[in-house]
DNA sequence: TCAAAAGTGTTCAGGTTACACCCATGT
DNA sequence: ACATGGGTGTAACCTGAACACTTTTGA
């Protein structure tokens, strides 16, 4: 039974036939932050099966061509931006999940931040919508987006990658407001402003919101520096 | 220049062309614990590039088995366990990362009792390696290890996946030393042992160990069933 | 002057840490 | 009897949660 499994392929050297050979995709959900709303950039399907149902962006991957390098080509086609906040979250391979054939996709979501994409976004077939208020999408692409979210989710609790969804200056409002979308939860003002301000990573830029018919709030930006200087591992098993 | 990308896999039905496959493979890492260590399983391999170097138990997916199932294979094929438990961690798809061709991995660990395994695995080429203690492996397998070490480390901090590693009965001292192991840290005595109790979810078997030449420790065993009622969500931002 | 959101402290409960001595068993 | 690890409690500290009023601005 088992003497079938004593060569492979990380063990001896074997031909890749072309009954082994799959294509291989990536899909990125590109998480944004509008309208106190965590929002996702989508694009409309023109395949028979799904015609106009939501759709990631994503691409085959040639084999010359490395995995992260397709998501960032992705996303800089799609969006016109560099220097994006990019993570592999997991991948995806059923067996009939596109109508193609084979089709093996690796999911990473982007953080962008959605004033940084104004003017830039030319192509006009994308549309942001809301995580929380889109309808049936393509192929498997709501199970992609739900496993992006709670990856998303989990890296917000545990490592300050929110502030990619955000200007570089924003107001403790905007961030806690952030918080609150992207785990559906309202939160308390005053313990969640005491918390980051605790924290010492939020640099008060002695600015004010403007136009606003109200009291306008301070302006703030992360310090990322200092957060990668005093970083601390705690060991805390809560589960 | 946006042009190029306006019909792509999602969007438009296109041909799968040769150019596009590559070959994908699993790789899993096997962690096993013993000797108040945490194991990892692996096989020599006699590809010439990396002639007698450590290898991660892995094979190429064909295009008709979903990529869970040719975890579950290889895993099943080379331990005799069913029943594992398995999580996808990551893809690795540098394109030199093996000598045969571009060749995509995705990487799964296992949890396995090495109880169970005892006279169950025949392959002799097998060997269980101390985590922190093995030199150079093979291919990018080192790089597959850390990423996988370092989610075993999160899943067990968040979920109580470290089970899997024990026995079904086991002490407080075995656990303990599980979790010093994985997390390379001393662990105060009471204090876990106070935390782990007043979660009410390890169940007392009123049985003791034997054979050994101290006063014997208290047996438990982990109550699933109560954990999956009473599962908690707590947001706690901490970075 | 009104509407709307900004800004601000204290108290309480629960969890985490640090720490030292007696107990049960086998040899 | 001794060596080895099992088993136990308390006090200080810290963190997270609950909670209401005053301030600033534009309309």
């Amino acid at each position: 039974m088992m003497s079938m499994y004593t060569k492979n392929i990380n063990t001896h050297l074997i031909e890749i036939k072309d009954y082994f050979k799959v294509a291989i995709s990536v899909d990125c959900v590109v998480f944004g932050f509008a309208e106190d709303k965590l929002k996702v950039l989508l694009i409309k399907s023109d395949l028979n099966e799904y015609k106009g149902k939501w759709s990631l962006l994503g691409d085959i991957v040639p084999p010359d061509e490395e995995l992260d390098a397709a998501a960032y080509r992705v996303l800089h086609n799609r969006t016109g931006l560099d220097n994006v906040y990019l993570e592999q979250v997991q991948t995806f391979g059923a067996i009939e999940r596109h109508p193609a054939g084979r089709v093996i996709t690796v999911a990473y979501y982007a953080l962008v931040d959605l004033e940084q994409i104004k003017g830039k976004t030319t192509n006009a077939d994308l549309y942001w919508l809301s995580v929380d208020e889109l309808g049936d999408m393509a192929f498997d692409h709501q199970q992609i987006l739900n496993a992006c979210v709670l990856r998303l989710q989990q890296q917000m609790m545990a490592q300050p990658v929110g502030f990619n969804l955000l200007p570089l200056k924003f107001s403790l409002r905007e961030l806690q407001s952030l918080y609150e979308s992207v785990f559906g939860r309202e939160l308390d003002r005053r313990n969640f402003r005491k918390k980051f301000l605790s924290m010492d990573l939020l640099e008060d830029l002695n600015e004010e919101e403007a136009d606003v018919r109200h009291r306008p709030a301070r302006l703030y930006k992360f310090n990322f520096i200092k957060y990668d200087q005093q970083r601390k591992r705690n060991l805390g098993i809560t589960f």
